[in-house]
DNA sequence: TTGTAAGCGTTATCAC
DNA sequence: GTGATAACGCTTACAA
């Protein structure tokens, strides 16, 4: 920024004070008389003066800043998050950069590096899908930044969390899709080692013991990277089964839209033939035709929760708040793609068992 | 940062060195002794030194981080422009900081405000809808931060622009679906103040014209925000006319969408009865039934080409480069929406008229 | 109520 | 090759 910058120092010169006096003057410091403060206040404004946050960052030694870090800012549901956390960020007066992992772990060491390197006053994070080891972070522990994570968080980092309980959603869509007459579930997955899509698999497991479904590992179906053409891989690949599934859940939306029109072009129906749930609640979910059935998983909620619980970290630091995890209630949305025959049986209450 | 952080005064103590020593051998500079640049270094990574950036960037009176302007990060068009940004920014070393105006001036009015606040080194924008005036960004000029908009594009100001040609795109979009047979052409159109949406319809109407197809104003419909909803609405609306259109060109994909599913819900059929085409080739077009033909607006090239833009005005300030506007070429992808009897004329090519 | 001066962690300009 | 030292723009004890 070489250009020529008004600094209170101008201000000083200007009005004949010295800088402290304008400094407390701008801070509305009732040390100062009120008519100096009109004063200065009137003198800045005209000559645009703004406040140089990177000098004051420095004296203070913190920032406003919030750091971001999501896998990718162009998956719908990261998207929300960040306008959640913006939402209730610029409210309380804070700043926030957005980072993207692309899901490398290479990339997510690096970001905690230039978190670090430009004082962030806190982190919100979702891991990497190649995160296992999140040594990175406990920096931040002895620097005293607060860290909050959401959707994928690391259970060997003491921190706060925000995440659903993928457990009880997948149960629901599970229990929701053998309702509806389904009998021969299989399930697309997600990479295992994530926890929520383990998670996932362990409630559609959990559904299929509590109707007393046989569960066959020929059954699941694991997609690396949960896109599309996995979602579509994966259902020509149960489709190719001597006994082939009468539905479907899906570890997320995309998979889901793969799994419809893999289906599709095999000239099956749906839901008649394989009923098919996702999971997200993706804009696209109600544009695939049939509609799809998901979990609305209330990314923007889950954004905002993460905010406030950070930046009351951030504010109360002394208090030292210990880490806290929050669990955002899902929804189950039922849409054309399980609208099968009427419900044969009632919801069982879901027993939880230890994981 | 509350924390305890090494800085450089630390290691200089440790190495009985000066901090100016150390500062020199941490940047490699050929005056400081091998031996000892490789000592301190060493000392660096086992302490885990890192760089404080805010000091770095006060000093310097410049900061390495880029401000990104748009409406809604959740756009998938932005987004992808986000991603082309940032692919190019680190690699040159620059971090991305992203903001949203929500189309809103007086979020964009106080996102410049911060941007200058923070020091950063450039802009990328697109311009809220609200945004008529632009005199907000009028101060980086004399703070000589360079300025680089995209799509949404103000004309009244000396910055450089990445574009697309809208007006040929839509002429292309608008040709095509005439030499597939449509007579009768509609168009729902963007809001007529922003000049993008403005040469879209220019577009529009120069095809007309060129095939000698009269233009009635009875078949452009304006969708304020360019959502499903305003699609719907506006293809209902044209629907009720007494001569219903034969083809709809939409000046996005996602009031491209709501065309469809209000022509569907009509029971008329697509291609046969009404061809629909979109702009911007979002993901969701090959999702839909039929799936959309339209114009690929190259976002994550725009946001690349931005980002060399302004990183090259960044970086060779003093040679002040005139700012520039760059056009990317557009692509029109044809799909099932408007397949319908075969091209009975060849395209023509476009003569340009002054707009 | 206002001023003085030190310092945040770096970098840059002199010296030696 | 290395070291003092000032400065970036702001905040904040401590004085006056």
């Amino acid at each position: 920024m070489p250009g020529i910058r008004v600094t209170i120092k101008d201000l000083a010169k200007r009005m004949n004070l010295s800088v402290s006096t304008i400094s407390r003057a701008l801070h509305n410091n009732p040390s100062i008389g009120e008519e100096t403060t009109r004063e200065v206040w009137k003198l800045a404004k005209q000559l645009g003066y703004l406040p140089n946050s990177v000098a004051s960052n420095l004296r203070r030694r913190k920032t406003n800043m919030i750091g971001v870090i999501v896998p990718r800012i162009d998956i719908t549901f990261h998207s929300y998050v960040i306008s959640g956390v913006e939402e209730i960020a610029y409210k309380m007066g804070y700043n926030v950069t957005i980072y993207q992992s692309k899901d490398s772990l290479e990339r997510e060491v690096a970001i905690t590096g230039i978190l670090q390197t430009n004082m962030v006053a806190g982190i919100i994070a979702c891991l990497a899908l190649e995160t296992q080891n999140c040594s990175h972070f406990t920096r931040f522990n002895s620097l005293k930044v607060p860290l909050v994570f959401y959707d994928r968080v690391s259970n060997d980092l003491e921190a706060s969390k925000v995440i659903i309980d993928d457990f009880d959603a997948a149960f629901r869509v599970t229990e929701h899709l053998i309702i509806t007459g389904c009998k021969k579930i299989a399930h697309i997955a997600g990479c295992q080692t994530t926890s929520i899509f383990a998670s996932r698999l362990e409630g559609y497991k959990a559904a299929l013991l509590q109707y007393n479904i046989p569960f066959d590992p020929n059954m699941v179906c694991c997609a690396t990277d949960l896109s599309y053409e996995e979602g579509s891989r994966c259902t020509r690949k149960l489709l190719k089964l001597a006994d082939i599934p009468d539905g479907i859940f899906c570890a997320n939306d995309y998979t889901a839209i793969g799994a419809i029109q893999m289906i599709k072009k095999s000239n099956l129906r749906i839901p008649e033939d394989i009923a098919v749930a996702g999971f997200s609640n993706y804009p696209v979910s109600t544009i695939i035709e049939p509609s799809l059935t998901t979990i609305d998983d209330r990314a923007f909620e889950m954004g905002k929760t993460a905010a406030r619980m950070l930046i009351r970290q951030i504010e109360d630091r002394d208090v030292n708040i210990a880490s806290e995890t929050v669990v955002i209630k899902t929804d189950l949305i039922v849409r054309d793609s399980t609208k099968r025959a009427v419900a044969t049986e009632a919801p069982k209450t879901l027993v939880r068992r230890e994981k």
